[in-house]
DNA sequence: AAACAAACTTGATATAGATCAACGCTGACT
DNA sequence: AGTCAGCGTTGATCTATATCAAGTTTGTTT
């Protein structure tokens, strides 16, 4: 149940058998059906949950009913609206299961213990956010600097797995494009 | 000379005298004449810096030479190219001052027997970065989901500071937008 | 297996914003 | 003080991608 989970924290900082223990603690195990919510837009995100099996999309809808995906999250990746998890705002974003999924997750109370008690965490979550800051960093530029067929193309080469795993029209809104246009870029590729 | 660094840094965490004056070891001071370079592409970014006083642009440069700012850093921000700083890769940013500004700077190899010998500085940077990923997570969602006018209007709004200290061109170039764009956005509001 | 709803494709048309070009203003350096 | 480069404005045109619409394929539920 918290196999996937140590995997991935130990990958990047050590704990003792003590901490681990009080660290399964802390969390919450659920199960999601495929198209399940976890959070809905304006609640207060009252977690931050870790996949452990499974794949969840969080993403905002605009005022014509469009999605746009902001986040796909699976074995090893976190998911959360953060900054209405951290402030305790309302939520922007809606998160819910592609697949049937399975969780884990604490609450902001928990967060803040955790991190005292276990201040490893801190190191881990600084390192876990970086590395988001970098892929974020990345996504921006690419939004803005290259043309629908070039975010396609450079995600298919950077995160082939995703394409396998999400229906095309997912995709589509993850790159900010219609599902139209996607269809169109893959024929042209294809025909090259 | 570190005024604003301690006052943005105890805003987040506590530090003892001891840690403070370890602290400062750590950082080089640096001044920067308006238009020179901080990093350019394709180097390794060596220093994460810290603004004591004035204001840096990163920003990255495609094929057609057009210019796309990723962030503005002044007063109390850090600015780096996070991803060549952490994994000593080419960067992809360049990063040039604005105005005359002052710098504190620390290298890769400080950053972690920083984080080492004053384990709160990682409590310190995970919040950082937290909040960081709010900022960005806001960008990505409003570049993919508003009009540039909506654009433009939402960061009057959030960061009515930016648009006084920053040329006009610079502010279009961060919205992912055309310089004419902008001025004709400008002047369709005032006509209102 | 039938029936229905998603997901995907294809074509025609519309549009936001880019691009190209010319000109005026401002402020920095000699 | 004069000159020049950078910044901002305005107009005309172009283009990538959205939108609308209809048809096809695939997958899910009973």
């Amino acid at each position: 149940m918290f196999d996937v989970f140590f995997s991935h924290i130990l990958e990047k900082v050590s704990l003792t058998e003590r901490e681990k223990e009080l660290l399964k603690t802390y969390f919450t195990y659920k199960k999601l059906r495929k198209k399940q919510f976890l959070l809905e837009e304006g609640e207060v995100c009252h977690y931050l949950s870790f996949v452990e099996r499974g794949l969840l999309k969080s993403y905002n809808t605009d005022e014509k009913g469009i999605e746009h995906v902001s986040l796909f999250a699976w074995e090893g990746w976190w998911t959360s609206d953060l900054s209405s998890f951290f402030k305790e705002e309302k939520a922007i974003f809606t998160i819910d299961a592609v697949e049937d999924s399975e969780i884990l997750m604490i609450t902001l109370a928990d967060f803040e213990k955790m991190t005292i008690e276990i201040p490893v965490m801190d190191r881990y979550f600084r390192i876990l956010f970086q590395n988001s800051l970098f892929t974020k960093e990345q996504r921006l530029l690419s939004s803005v600097t290259y043309s629908a067929e070039e975010k396609y193309l450079r995600l298919a080469e950077s995160n082939a797995q995703l394409l396998l795993r999400v229906p095309q029209n997912l995709i589509a809104s993850y790159l900010g494009i219609t599902p139209e246009t996607l269809s169109r870029i893959k024929k042209n590729i294809s025909r090259r």
